[in-house]
DNA sequence: CTAGGGTTAG
């Protein structure tokens, strides 16, 4: 038995660490069924027709365009300039007809520039040109000047309309302000002059599934089967999609089929919301089934759609397959965006092939996808994760260098990659630096530097900055206590760590299985092994289970502790549930065998079948597991 | 000429 411990000791370690990435893990359990799902996937594809049947509208809309169409802002800005020394001027129409494309290329602040350059040229606004600056004020979180915009309505003698109130309520939304959107909406309703329509609707009922509250925007779809305004097909898609995001697949389906018994078609964002969440959670079939029913129904897959499935191939560690849906794409006249590029570049870099996934970044602009700042956070990701911080920092300065602004997320992925390679100093610099450019620290931020300070034994300064992210009015989470409670543990401050941890209730926080181990782990280390198993029964009677993690924990607090007859016990509830032993636990008890350190009461229950067979399962040990992930 | 829904990074 021990030569077979052993070697599965050596298996042990060298999976973990082939498995560097906390990310993609879930690869383990379920490969062979999402396997099947993508060839049938493919099978399925291949016998479809390779172009849908383009809709005849954009061609009937065509003609009736009298000016040229703007891709980018500087024709924009010299068609207006040409514009502008015409005489007679032309109409304000045609100005705004500029105004609206440009602000559909989201160019915000290029459309107020060009307002203000009308303004110079005392053309009057209209009703259309003030709607289009509130929509860009709110689209750069500046609410503050789409009111004053709207003070402007008065002043001309205009009346705001319903596109106006709907683009206000949305920019009430954009800066989560629900309450304010709501107001507006009531006050649309109450006034009587100007009700809301189906797309004022909506955006409230988008407004309502962003703070996460599903029932309240479903009351609201219930009001409107009560009005004269019925919903629609946006207002139902936007409640699936919510429900989809709240892992909430059965209600989603429920209002699908409640949408099509009244003769609403679900159309591409339906299908597409829904076959993201049943990729995400592992179920390949419906996935397959969705997409049937889907092409049964003359709805294609299109871009979003297949990026959808690109980065589930890719996060299931699949990136050759995730390759091959690519190039199906591109055979099928749907070309892949920066989006897709980007998933499959993460999915190069969770598999540490970081070269490959420099390829598709070389090769994304001449595939008509601009990189963005996403394409390189992921890459930056990929070379922290590797502990590559120079290549890294590189890529952090050649952003600065094409016009990308590095944002929250990308600095707390390089101040995490300098935190887990110990150069803490760095790490803080970029949090200096980073708020410096105006970018906001976010919990997570915080909690990338607070865990870097627990690790390395500063936990002073760690409870510095813990009281400096209270002042902020950031929403203090079970993460970051987990990580303090950690710090406390490692600093062997158990008595403190135990008053947070048994704090957490009045705080209103659930610890999660992290916390739970976390606290086991440092009763363990301060002796008190009765209380860490207490612990142990507690999490599971509170619906929280303890994972193969937990166990590996708690047997070795006891083998430490030289309680190896409680160990013994736990090894074999550790098996029988289906968990296994690592391989720091593997070693001592191969270090308790060696010393004949094992009560030999205890041998029977050693060679008890069902130990010895799930041995093997060592090599199994999942790093998902492990504590170094949040 | 103006407004709402689905895809990617820590």
């Amino acid at each position: 038995m021990l030569k077979m411990m052993i070697r599965t000791t050596t298996a042990a370690t060298s999976s973990s660490c082939y498995c560097w990435s906390s990310r993609g893990m879930n690869c383990l359990h379920s490969n062979s069924t999402f396997l099947v799902f993508v060839n049938n996937y493919f099978a399925f594809f291949h016998s479809q027709p390779s172009k849908p049947i383009k809709s005849t509208r954009t061609q009937l809309e065509q003609p009736k365009r009298d000016l040229p169409k703007i891709t980018n802002v500087e024709d924009a800005f010299n068609l207006f300039d040409r514009m502008l020394q015409m005489r007679p001027l032309p109409s304000v129409v045609r100005f705004t007809k500029i105004l609206g494309q440009v602000a559909k290329l989201k160019h915000y602040s290029a459309v107020i520039s060009l307002d203000n350059q009308m303004g110079v040229s005392r053309i009057r606004h209209d009703i259309y040109t003030l709607t289009i600056l509130i929509n860009c004020y709110c689209h750069l979180n500046q609410m503050g000047f789409s009111l004053s915009v709207l003070g402007k309505f008065f002043k001309l003698g205009l009346e705001p309309n319903v596109f106006t109130f709907a683009t206000l309520i949305n920019g009430f939304l954009l800066e989560n302000r629900v309450v304010q959107a709501a107001e507006l909406f009531n006050k649309m309703i109450n006034a009587g002059n100007c009700q809301p329509d189906a797309v004022t609707y909506g955006t409230l009922v988008k407004g309502f599934c962003m703070k996460g509250n599903n029932s309240a925007a479903i009351h609201l779809l219930r009001k409107m089967e009560e009005g004269a305004c019925k919903p629609g097909l946006v207002v139902y898609n936007t409640i699936i999609d919510s429900l989809c995001k709240d892992k909430l697949v059965d209600d989603a389906l429920n209002l699908l089929s409640e949408m099509m018994s009244k003769g609403i078609a679900p159309n591409v964002f339906t299908f597409t919301s829904l076959i993201h969440e049943v990729c995400k959670l592992g179920k390949w079939k419906e996935a397959k089934g969705l997409l049937n029913e889907m092409v049964s129904k003359n709805v294609f897959p299109d871009v979003y759609t297949f990026s959808v499935l690109v980065d589930t191939l890719c996060k299931e560690g699949m990136v050759g397959e995730a390759e091959g849906v690519v190039e199906m794409m591109i055979e099928r006249d749907i070309q892949p965006g920066t989006v897709t590029y980007n998933s499959l570049m993460d999915g190069y870099c969770l598999r540490g092939e970081m070269s490959k996934a420099r390829k598709v970044f070389k090769l994304m602009p001449s595939k008509g996808s601009m990189v963005n700042v996403f394409s390189y956070s992921i890459l930056i990701n990929g070379y922290c994760k590797r502990k590559m911080m120079d290549e890294a920092m590189m890529l952090l300065q050649e952003m600065s260098r094409k016009g990308l602004v590095p944002d929250t997320v990308t600095y707390s992925t390089l101040a995490d990659g300098f935190c887990k390679v110990g150069k803490l100093g760095d790490a803080q610099k970029l949090f200096s630096e980073m708020q410096a450019c105006g970018q906001l620290p976010d919990v997570q931020t915080y909690a990338v530097l607070l865990d870097g300070l627990c690790k390395n034994r500063q936990l002073s300064t760690a409870i510095q900055l813990f009281k400096e992210m209270e002042g902020k009015k950031l929403d203090v989470n079970i993460v970051i206590y987990t990580i303090l409670i950690e710090g406390l543990c490692i600093a062997e401050k158990i008595e403190s760590a135990r008053e947070l941890f048994f704090g957490l209730s009045s705080r209103g926080l659930q610890p999660n299985v992290r916390t739970y181990t976390i606290m086991i782990n440092g009763l363990c280390i301060g002796g008190r092994t009765s209380e860490a198993e207490k612990l142990l029964i507690e999490m599971e009677e509170k619906g929280c289970s303890p994972n193969g993690w937990t166990y590996n924990i708690i047997i070795r607090g006891f083998i430490n502790n030289n309680e190896s007859v409680r160990a013994m016990e736990l090894i074999q509830q550790m098996v029988e549930k289906g968990f296994s032993a690592d391989a720091s636990t593997t070693e001592l008890i191969i270090d308790l065998l060696c010393k004949d350190k094992v009560d030999p009461a205890l041998l029977p229950l050693m060679q008890k079948e069902n130990y010895e067979l799930n041995l093997p399962q060592l090599k199994l040990n999942r790093s998902s597991d492990h504590p170094n992930k949040h």
